[in-house]
DNA sequence: ATCTATTAATAAAC
DNA sequence: TGTTTATTAATAGAT
């Protein structure tokens, strides 16, 4: 019965909890960053903006600021970063559900992510977006909760695929 | 008396196995930002280049110069940033994908919302879709913010409570 | 890349 | 905030 470290992936909308959680996870956070910087002799750089603007940088370099130099260079240089992040879900989507015409929704969502289309929308058109997807993901909530019977009482996957990240 | 599990904090001596735990803890690290990001509604910026020199990336906002762009913002007290604008690093996937105004997605959305289709999906799919509108709705949100506070308000907390997070 | 034994992280409750 | 505990998540080592 107990929910305890499990977790749904959306912003947390009790203040208190969401403040709590985030002061527990930038730790874990820069933490980890720490961690693979020595055990892996790699070279990381992090900001963090809390939602009340307060900001936490960590670099295993001697400042941030060498690192962001080093990827200025590299850019400049005309190499390709990887870029591990959150769009990775919404990559996938593109890749593989462009054939399934069920799943047009999911492209055009996915693009209209990526492209910076949200950057050029006005007010008015925002809000009914908003309430779109709101509508849409109370859906998918609704659908889970109905699975729920499933054997696999599984906490939600963060990333769909496993092997995104 | 096996150890699984268990690091020393130092760095792995062992190439291969350095480079192995590298990927898995790049992976979690990367993972871990992004939950941060979502669920606490922060902004979260991370450079890591490998021993290697192999760059990746991840930014919550649209770019990670824009949260660069922020960094120094606040580090110049409240000066107006030096606004970089060199690397979109968003979409190069943007190219094959037929464009969507914002007015046929929510079309689309509304229709897809009372159509059944959500029942139609698989777990997995529907995983990566549920993230998808996530990271849709943190988008709007941050794009929500910027509009209603003004960017040097909001990178200054040093006059501010010293107990906001 | 996939599989477990372990440890680590952390959500909820104090 | 800090501590405790129940659970889930991450991951080291092996395959």
């Amino acid at each position: 019965m107990s929910k305890r470290g499990r977790v749904q992936l959306r912003r947390i909308e009790d203040k208190t909890s969401r403040q709590v959680r985030f002061s527990k996870r930038r730790s874990g956070l820069f933490k980890k960053a720490f961690e693979l910087a020595v055990l892996c002799d790699a070279e990381v750089a992090l900001l963090v903006f809390s939602a009340a603007g307060k900001l936490y940088e960590y670099s295993s370099s001697s400042s941030f600021e060498e690192t962001y130099s080093h990827y200025k260079q590299f850019m400049s240089d005309g190499k390709d970063a990887y870029k591990e992040n959150a769009n990775e879900n919404i990559d996938d989507i593109q890749n593989n559900c462009e054939d399934s015409s069920s799943s047009n929704i999911l492209r055009d969502i996915a693009h209209w992510c990526t492209s910076g289309k949200i950057d050029q929308m006005d007010d008015t058109e925002l809000d009914k977006l908003e309430a779109a997807l709101t509508e849409a993901l109370r859906r998918i909530e609704s659908r889970k909760q109905k699975a729920q019977v499933s054997p696999t009482e599984r906490a939600i996957d963060l990333n769909g695929d496993p092997a995104a990240f």
